[in-house]
DNA sequence: GTCTATAGCATGATAGAC
DNA sequence: GTCTATCATGCTATAGAC
């Protein structure tokens, strides 16, 4: 076998993930806008032309770096919270949620950028089937807190989740914006206070 | 003077204006992508070499647009509500925001896309400012309404307010993503229900 | 002061060489 | 099957005509 880091002449599958490497990088640095067929092919160091006999189109690019950032990114939620106290596991819950962003918000930063415009490009069911994953996975964890816990969720908890759902993707996208960790810290905090007032004990 | 909306020759603040009416248009039914100098002085029936006489640059454009949209966006939160019930006044001010971008979705969109544009570009002022008019507007609410109301905050208002704005920001943008008129619509009715949780009677 | 014609460049894509 | 040389197009911007 050939040494795997230099020389020309790999195999498709080999460009195709080494391009999707790249297309990442590129668009941590420089947004959607950037995100050209020539700067991944520079990224990754390799001619311009393989990029079209890898992926064919770009929209083939920006599809295949949508499934690979959504796969997985849904579990997110999923991580559940060892605790009795309903407002605690909440407040966990979303901390970790903001974590998760806090933790390389260039990328979640692209990551917004592309499902958005996937949105655009009526490329609608990735953005959508991603929504559909997080709800469930957080009315999961709703009932299970409330079981927990024992009380009960005065709302439909399906109700519940979307608000959860919404606001934080608010909260996320305001840090997003202003990077003020006090006022997240805050945001998430009282929203958690905010959600356990919409349980009652049983 | 010459008959107005036909001929040559026009005043270069006229052009002013009419590009930027055309950019809106450009901007609502094709996005920021779509956005180009050519595509605005198409849309104006001018020609194309008009567009750098009078705005120089794109990006004083995409400048200039934020500004026309911004100034007044603010007053939205202002429109106070005249009600003694906490839940209802922040209810109904949650459903004026929700119905602000249901008038005109596209257009919305359009100025979210502008604004998170101009945020790359470090013209974050104006993001910025519009952000702070928004909490402001919203904290001075937050007051009048728990004092009509005989209630105090649990929480620093500041926080409170930071919270709302968030969480609505978040609900609206799920509702630009989704259209589920019946999700928006409980999910501002829980949300109105779980902050006026954070205020007792006083 | 207003506008036209053109420059100069970057893009996405492809025909065809190896 | 892998890659190179090239194309046609669309972009922002400007030099200079009226």
């Amino acid at each position: 076998m050939a040494r795997s880091s230099s020389g020309s002449h790999r195999s498709a599958d080999e460009r195709r993930a080494q391009l999707l490497d790249a297309a990442v990088d590129v668009l941590r640095e420089h947004g959607l806008a950037g995100l050209t067929t020539r700067a991944v092919t520079a990224r990754a160091g390799v001619p311009h032309g393989i990029f079209h006999y890898v992926f064919g189109s770009k929209a083939a690019l920006v599809r295949a770096l949508i499934d690979r950032e959504l796969t997985g990114a849904a579990t997110a939620w999923g991580a559940a919270v060892a605790t009795d106290d309903l407002e605690t596991a909440l407040r966990q819950a979303f901390r970790a949620q903001l974590d998760l962003v806090r933790a390389d918000p260039e990328h979640q930063a692209a990551v917004f950028e592309l499902i958005r415009a996937a949105r655009d490009d009526s490329d609608v069911s990735a953005a959508e089937w991603e929504r559909r994953q997080y709800l469930a996975e957080i009315q999961r964890q709703l009932v299970a807190w409330s079981q927990r816990g024992g009380v009960t969720w005065d709302a439909p908890v399906e109700h519940v989740a979307a608000l959860v759902l919404s606001a934080t993707d608010g909260i996320v996208q305001t840090w997003v914006a202003d990077r003020d960790d006090a006022r997240a810290e805050a945001s998430t905090g009282l929203l958690a206070r905010a959600i356990t007032s919409l349980a009652h004990t049983a």
